[in-house]
DNA sequence: AGATCGACCTGCCCGC
DNA sequence: TGCGGGCAGGTCGATC
């Protein structure tokens, strides 16, 4: 499930009911979700313990939790400066908060971490291309690479592992007409360039997919083939329908439950073309089609999308 | 430097 | 019923 809105409705679940409490242990059962920790499942087993989460932090599709307290780093370190633990979700990662762990641990646990009051976070992942790591928060000029954003802009402070990582398109501080700019000097197609994290983070296939139907431009239309005022239009709406996912998925969480499974609200219901091969365009009638892109696929109404 | 391709996984659904 | 192929919300590293 994780674009934009889904982890943002998983950061919104973080910092309600994980911020403030303090871990009293780690388990990390797969070596494989530990694979971009420096020092592996060990080494997170060894220094979590004691860290009080201190925020839940996101950028893209990227969630993590401050932590202060590592007892790791030492005494001459300030608590402050302790680092934070990234969560990727992959395509399957769901991050879950229970007060009552029962007995049997889910299928797919890759990690739990035990708070001193005894609830738990387990972080599940059935396909594996998730993970979680340890990592130091570092300044950053600006979002991304290239990030020229000019004088003045504010840097970041982020995960080294996310430092490559632009700004995402529901940031405040985004420049969007800068980003325009970058986009427009890009020689591929413009879902590409929508997919890609580090000119502006968050979109994935399937809001690229509903960014480009409502913008009415097809995916594989050339960038160089662009005005920048269409660019700007596909931005917005990519920006649009992350925040309209965002607005349902974020009723789904109540109780003690962070919830990853936003797909039931909004998915059936609001989803013009992804997934939608076969139907009706809601705007013109015309039968959305499905195309091979990347290993992938891309979903559009070639009546409102004209090909290139 | 920028763009593209394959690799990394499990599970489900479809057709034979 | 079983099995093979295709497909699924993502990213990274190696290549061109």
């Amino acid at each position: 499930m994780p674009e934009l809105p889904e982890v943002e409705t998983v950061r919104a679940g973080l910092e309600a009911h994980v911020v403030g409490r303090r871990i009293a242990a780690a388990t990390v059962g797969s070596t494989r979700a530990a694979r971009r920790s420096l020092g592996g499942a060990a080494h997170l087993e060894q220094v979590l313990p004691d860290a009080v989460v201190t925020a839940a932090v996101r950028r893209g599709k990227f969630v993590w939790l401050t932590l202060a307290g590592e007892p790791s780093r030492g005494p001459a370190e300030p608590a402050e400066s302790a680092g934070a633990l990234l969560f990727h979700l992959g395509m399957s990662g769901q991050l879950l908060v229970r007060q009552d762990p029962g007995e049997a641990p889910p299928r797919h646990l890759a990690a739990r971490l035990t708070f001193t009051d005894d609830g738990v976070l387990d972080f599940v992942d059935q396909r594996t291309f998730g993970y979680l790591a340890l990592d130091a928060l570092v300044p950053t000029a600006d979002g991304g690479p290239g990030g020229d954003a000019g004088a003045g802009s504010a840097g970041a402070v982020l995960p080294v592992q996310v430092a490559h990582i632009a700004r995402d398109l529901l940031d405040p501080t985004l420049d969007v007409p800068a980003l325009v700019r970058r986009v427009k000097l890009r020689r591929t197609t413009i879902k590409r360039a929508l997919l890609d994290q580090t000119l502006a983070s968050g979109v994935g296939n399937i809001y690229a997919d509903e960014a480009l139907w409502r913008a009415r431009v097809h995916p594989e239309r050339p960038i160089a083939a662009m005005a920048p005022v269409t660019i700007r239009r596909v931005l917005d709406q990519a920006a649009d329908v992350m925040r309209q996912a965002l607005v349902q998925g974020g009723t789904s969480f109540d109780a003690l439950y962070v919830n990853v499974n936003g797909a039931s609200g909004y998915f059936d219901r609001s989803l013009a073309v992804y997934g939608q091969e076969g139907r009706d365009c809601p705007r013109c009638g015309s039968r959305i089609v499905r195309l091979a892109f990347a290993n992938r696929s891309s979903h559009l109404c070639p009546r409102c999308q004209r090909a290139p």
